[in-house]
DNA sequence: TTCGTAGTACGATGATTGTCAAATAAGGAC
DNA sequence: GTCCTTATTTGACAATCATCGTACTACGAA
């Protein structure tokens, strides 16, 4: 049974809702790799993804770079579980500070990808 | 009495709407400078401003720079008139990849201006 | 033609970035 | 305990980036 809380160590930082600015979420959207993160998230709601649950084609470090990146801006949240860890976005704070742009970044996405794949 | 079109030589090579990708964008919006610019012409509408109108803390070269990154994103539009060059937000097209993404980019940057200045 | 203004072009430089492979650590299953 | 899975860390690399100063071009005015 994996524990309720995961070991000190274990425990990544994350930026408090104040913390998070909006010129480091566009950086850390101006990617192609984690937009496909973030757009994998967002059709995984609360429920979250593990890193290999998404299926990026770079190596894991590289992977995990891209996630670390996103979590230090601010746009995921990752908490252990077990050797897994769940990436979740960080809907409630994007959308306090800065209401509609993650939406629209997902629909502009979305459409780009519609237009052309 | 400036020309009513550039000699051929001073027409900018801007990419057209189906060229523009969100990634690019957002990497060209994701620096303080480029976002100063974009604000700035925001306020201006159609007018747009001249380089020189906006005042970057930066160098002449290094605003040449910026601005050439937001126009080959396909964010703005620069044309000559005499020696200056207009600069405009390229909003029609814009909204029509994007829709909403750049007014919640703005508001964005307009909320946490008003959080911190 | 001479001058001033607006902006570009050309390096150069230091910082950041995206990528990888190899070694490491932590947790769960056996 | 011994593995297997998951993911990190480190160190390296090439590429891109933001910045600058200097030299240059283009246009308009005097």
């Amino acid at each position: 049974m994996p524990p309720a809380t995961p070991t000190p160590a274990r425990v990544l930082a994350h930026p408090g809702r104040e913390a998070i600015r909006l010129e480091t979420v566009l950086h850390a959207l101006a990617d192609p790799m984690r937009l496909c993160i973030v757009r994998f998230l967002a059709g995984r709601g609360d429920a979250g993804a593990t890193c290999s649950d998404i299926e990026l084609v770079v190596s894991k470090s590289t992977g995990t770079h891209h996630y670390r990146v996103l979590r230090e801006a601010g746009v995921i949240n990752q908490v252990y579980r077990g050797t897994a860890k769940i990436n979740t976005l960080r809907r409630a704070d994007l959308d306090a500070l800065f209401p509609g742009l993650l939406g629209s970044v997902l629909a502009a996405d979305a459409a780009q990808l519609g237009r052309e794949g």
